[in-house]
DNA sequence: CAAATATATATAAGTATCTTATATATAAAC
DNA sequence: GTTTATATATAAGATACTTATATATATTTG
């Protein structure tokens, strides 16, 4: 599994990402499919989640609608039209992130010139 | 540039993937380094980085080699015999990493069935 | 049928990492 | 002569997670 330093500030633009992609979505299930999605190595915990979602939702950014399933209580959360484009914008903003770190593994780290 | 929350847990991968590639380097050279192959996108500030060499040094992961150049102390970082695997491993980490992060970005998110 | 596992949300205490601010000092550029 | 670049250092503060704990129902396994 990812060293769990490495998620740190990953998680919320991951989440948005996902809301984004798929629409409304309940807590565990983000959970199941980010472990899916990384095979594993990705594991987004409750503890990190639940507050994640809970200051989105105070801040406007994502909403919520429950549902009685099988007598389980579900709370699904999705990106509200005024949270939409600060949602792209951090979406925007991890792809960009990717993007920078993967040059550190090109040859003499995409630089035209040695430094060596 | 970057998101500075994206950041957590990066800095210290990416400096001992710039020693494992580049061998030794002193603290200054390590933040320009940095900004220049992001291309400004990391600005790895002093606060962040002299912590993270110290704490290096402390574990024996890498050592520490000064020099005096025009007047001016420099302190050159190297990763140690002993510190080598384990720097590998966090690099190695790191790499593997971005290639996970860079799933969440493919059409529906590399996976073979839509749960949609 | 009992126990364990899966489903489902929630919060609080603690850790670690980084940001920001501050300090010191020399050299070069304008 | 003042600003910028070079060079290292540390302390206070913010914050994002981890770990632990709590509650409750449904399903599967033995």
């Amino acid at each position: 599994m990812a060293s769990n330093d490495l998620l740190k500030g990953m998680l919320k633009p991951i989440i948005l990402k996902l809301l984004f992609e798929k629409g409304p979505m309940y807590g565990y299930e983000i959970t199941q499919l980010v472990k899916e999605i990384s095979a594993g190595e990705i594991e987004l915990t409750f503890g990190a989640l639940y507050p994640i979602l809970h200051k989105l939702e105070q801040e406007g950014i994502v909403q919520t609608e429950s549902e009685v399933i099988n007598n389980r209580n579900r709370i699904y959360y999705s990106i509200t039209p005024k949270g939409n484009s600060l949602a792209q914008e951090k979406i925007a903003e991890l792809e960009e992130f990717v993007k920078t770190l993967k040059i550190f593994f090109k040859p003499n780290f995409g630089l035209k010139f040695s430094y060596a």
